[in-house]
DNA sequence: AGCGAGGTGCTGAAAAATCAGCACATGCGG
DNA sequence: CCGCATGTGCTGATTTTTCAGCACCTCGCT
């Protein structure tokens, strides 16, 4: 098991709103940060748009290390970058924010701007759950 | 009617990455004017958290003015404030956004995470509109 | 042993963002 | 008519972000 022990900066006990708290760079490589799977300061420059410098880019993830946002562990001589909010957590923060911001807090309404594209697939299991949880929140709305 | 004309930056010919561009305190209040009804800048102010002073915010909003991101139209003696991008079309980015960060670009996972959650109520319309789009969709998986 | 590639740590400076305060206009109530 | 509340326009300074460049280290290879 190639576990490094994380090295945590002792930083801020923070909330999952220190996500919108982020500068700009923060903010782009945070999500670069959930997109790749542990990415060393290389992928995630690779990942850039429009790159700045690479040191530019170790700057920024080490800000991110101390403000407690990322954590990195070694591998071999280098370091390996993911997010201290696990994935999970900050989709539902940023998904309940897109909510309040764009759709008065309704969830279907998003969910019906979501499905509502022509190239929207879903197979069998994503069917059936949809259907269930459709049903659920249908009767729900009855009472 | 009290319209008046919109004063527009000449600003940019923006892309809807424009919204990617911003600064944080930019961000945070362009997320504002999504949520309210043509603020003035005192509403503005009124609506964040653990606001600045009332002539920082308006410095922020002179600057998203400048900038072509929000426009201003007089109302008696004071400015209100609006987003230059539809809303509809800035949710459509901003979905396009959190689906590739924390979903893999996939829809259905997206709809599933939103529809997760026990306190979710559909009208009739609302499920009836979701029913159709699963069935679509569903046809085109099959495929 | 001597490269070169690819890392890290650190530092300093340029650029951008953020903010507060002033001067001035306007509307309104007493 | 005066004073006050609520606006705007503008300016200057502080703070934060952002960036690039060194010096050094370590591996792999010839």
């Amino acid at each position: 098991m190639p576990r490094t022990p994380h090295a945590d900066a002792d930083a801020a006990p923070f909330t999952p709103e220190s996500l919108e708290q982020l500068s700009r760079r923060e903010r782009q490589i945070m999500d670069i940060l959930y997109r790749l799977e542990d990415p060393s300061a290389a992928d995630v420059r690779a990942a850039m748009a429009d790159p700045p410098s690479y040191s530019a880019v170790r700057s920024a993830l080490a800000l991110l290390v101390e403000r407690g946002l990322a954590s990195h562990s070694r591998d071999g001589q280098r370091y390996l970058y993911r997010p201290t909010v696990p994935k999970k957590k900050a989709r539902r923060s940023m998904l309940a924010h897109v909510l309040e911001t764009f759709f008065e807090g309704s969830r279907p309404q998003a969910a019906l701007a979501l499905l509502d594209d022509g190239d929207v697939r879903l197979n069998d299991e994503e069917y059936e759950r949809l259907r269930g949880l459709l049903e659920e929140a249908r009767d729900r709305g009855e009472s």
